[in-house]
DNA sequence: CTTATGGTTATCATTTTTGATAACTTTGTC
DNA sequence: GACAAAGTTATCAAAAATGATAACCATAAG
């Protein structure tokens, strides 16, 4: 079951609109809940990406969850997402100082 | 004269397609520049991001640098970002394994 | 030339993240 | 229920980032 999902994600992305989806999607800000929504997209449990990454399942939970008070190295993120196919992009969007709420 | 740039600053980035501009940028991946880049874009020094952060400018000098050995925490960059007038986006975006051009 | 400002580099102590191990829960399958 | 796979939690050691201090270059102003 796992590796059609793969195969079927695989083709999927090779789609234009569907990578433009992609694109635009996941700006949110719970990097815990992307960092899971990217391995389950690739079809990959905690115990593959820590094997892919040299390393252990429990830390891959420990990442995912995060104990909330712990901030995690920017290479790990990187690695993370690149073992389960994804290109790591950070943006800077400067905070309006008249705007009050988020929603325009 | 620093004064009077970042006043020209705050008032530029209430027009729309100024604002729209600045999303699109910084997409690329020296995240050092990009924190030089803000940082000016502010009119601040290291120092006055140092303060802001209660650090030392050495600290923000080696953090812009970078040893390009060293890779800083999620939360530290977030942090200048955030003194310097700037949120923090990330985004994970799936690297389509047939392409090998990086422009289409 | 002197001074002040902005930035760099080196070093060391402190803090934090990461790695490894092991025991534990949870969930689904038989 | 028994079993295995997936994920969680706790703990400790190792590695790495951050903080602080101080000395140093570069540039521009006076």
């Amino acid at each position: 079951m796992r590796p059609s999902f793969k195969e079927f994600k695989k083709k999927a992305l090779q789609r234009p609109e569907v990578k433009k989806k992609y694109e635009l999607l996941s700006s949110g800000y719970d990097l815990r809940k992307q960092l899971i929504r990217i391995r389950k997209e690739a079809g990959l449990t905690q115990e593959e990406i820590a094997d892919r990454l040299n390393t252990k399942k429990s830390n891959i939970s420990r990442l995912e969850n995060v104990n909330s008070k712990s901030s995690p190295k920017l290479s790990t993120i990187e690695e993370y997402a690149k073992v389960a196919g994804f290109k790591l992009e950070i943006n800077f969007k400067p905070v309006d100082p008249t705007s009050t709420s988020p929603n325009p």
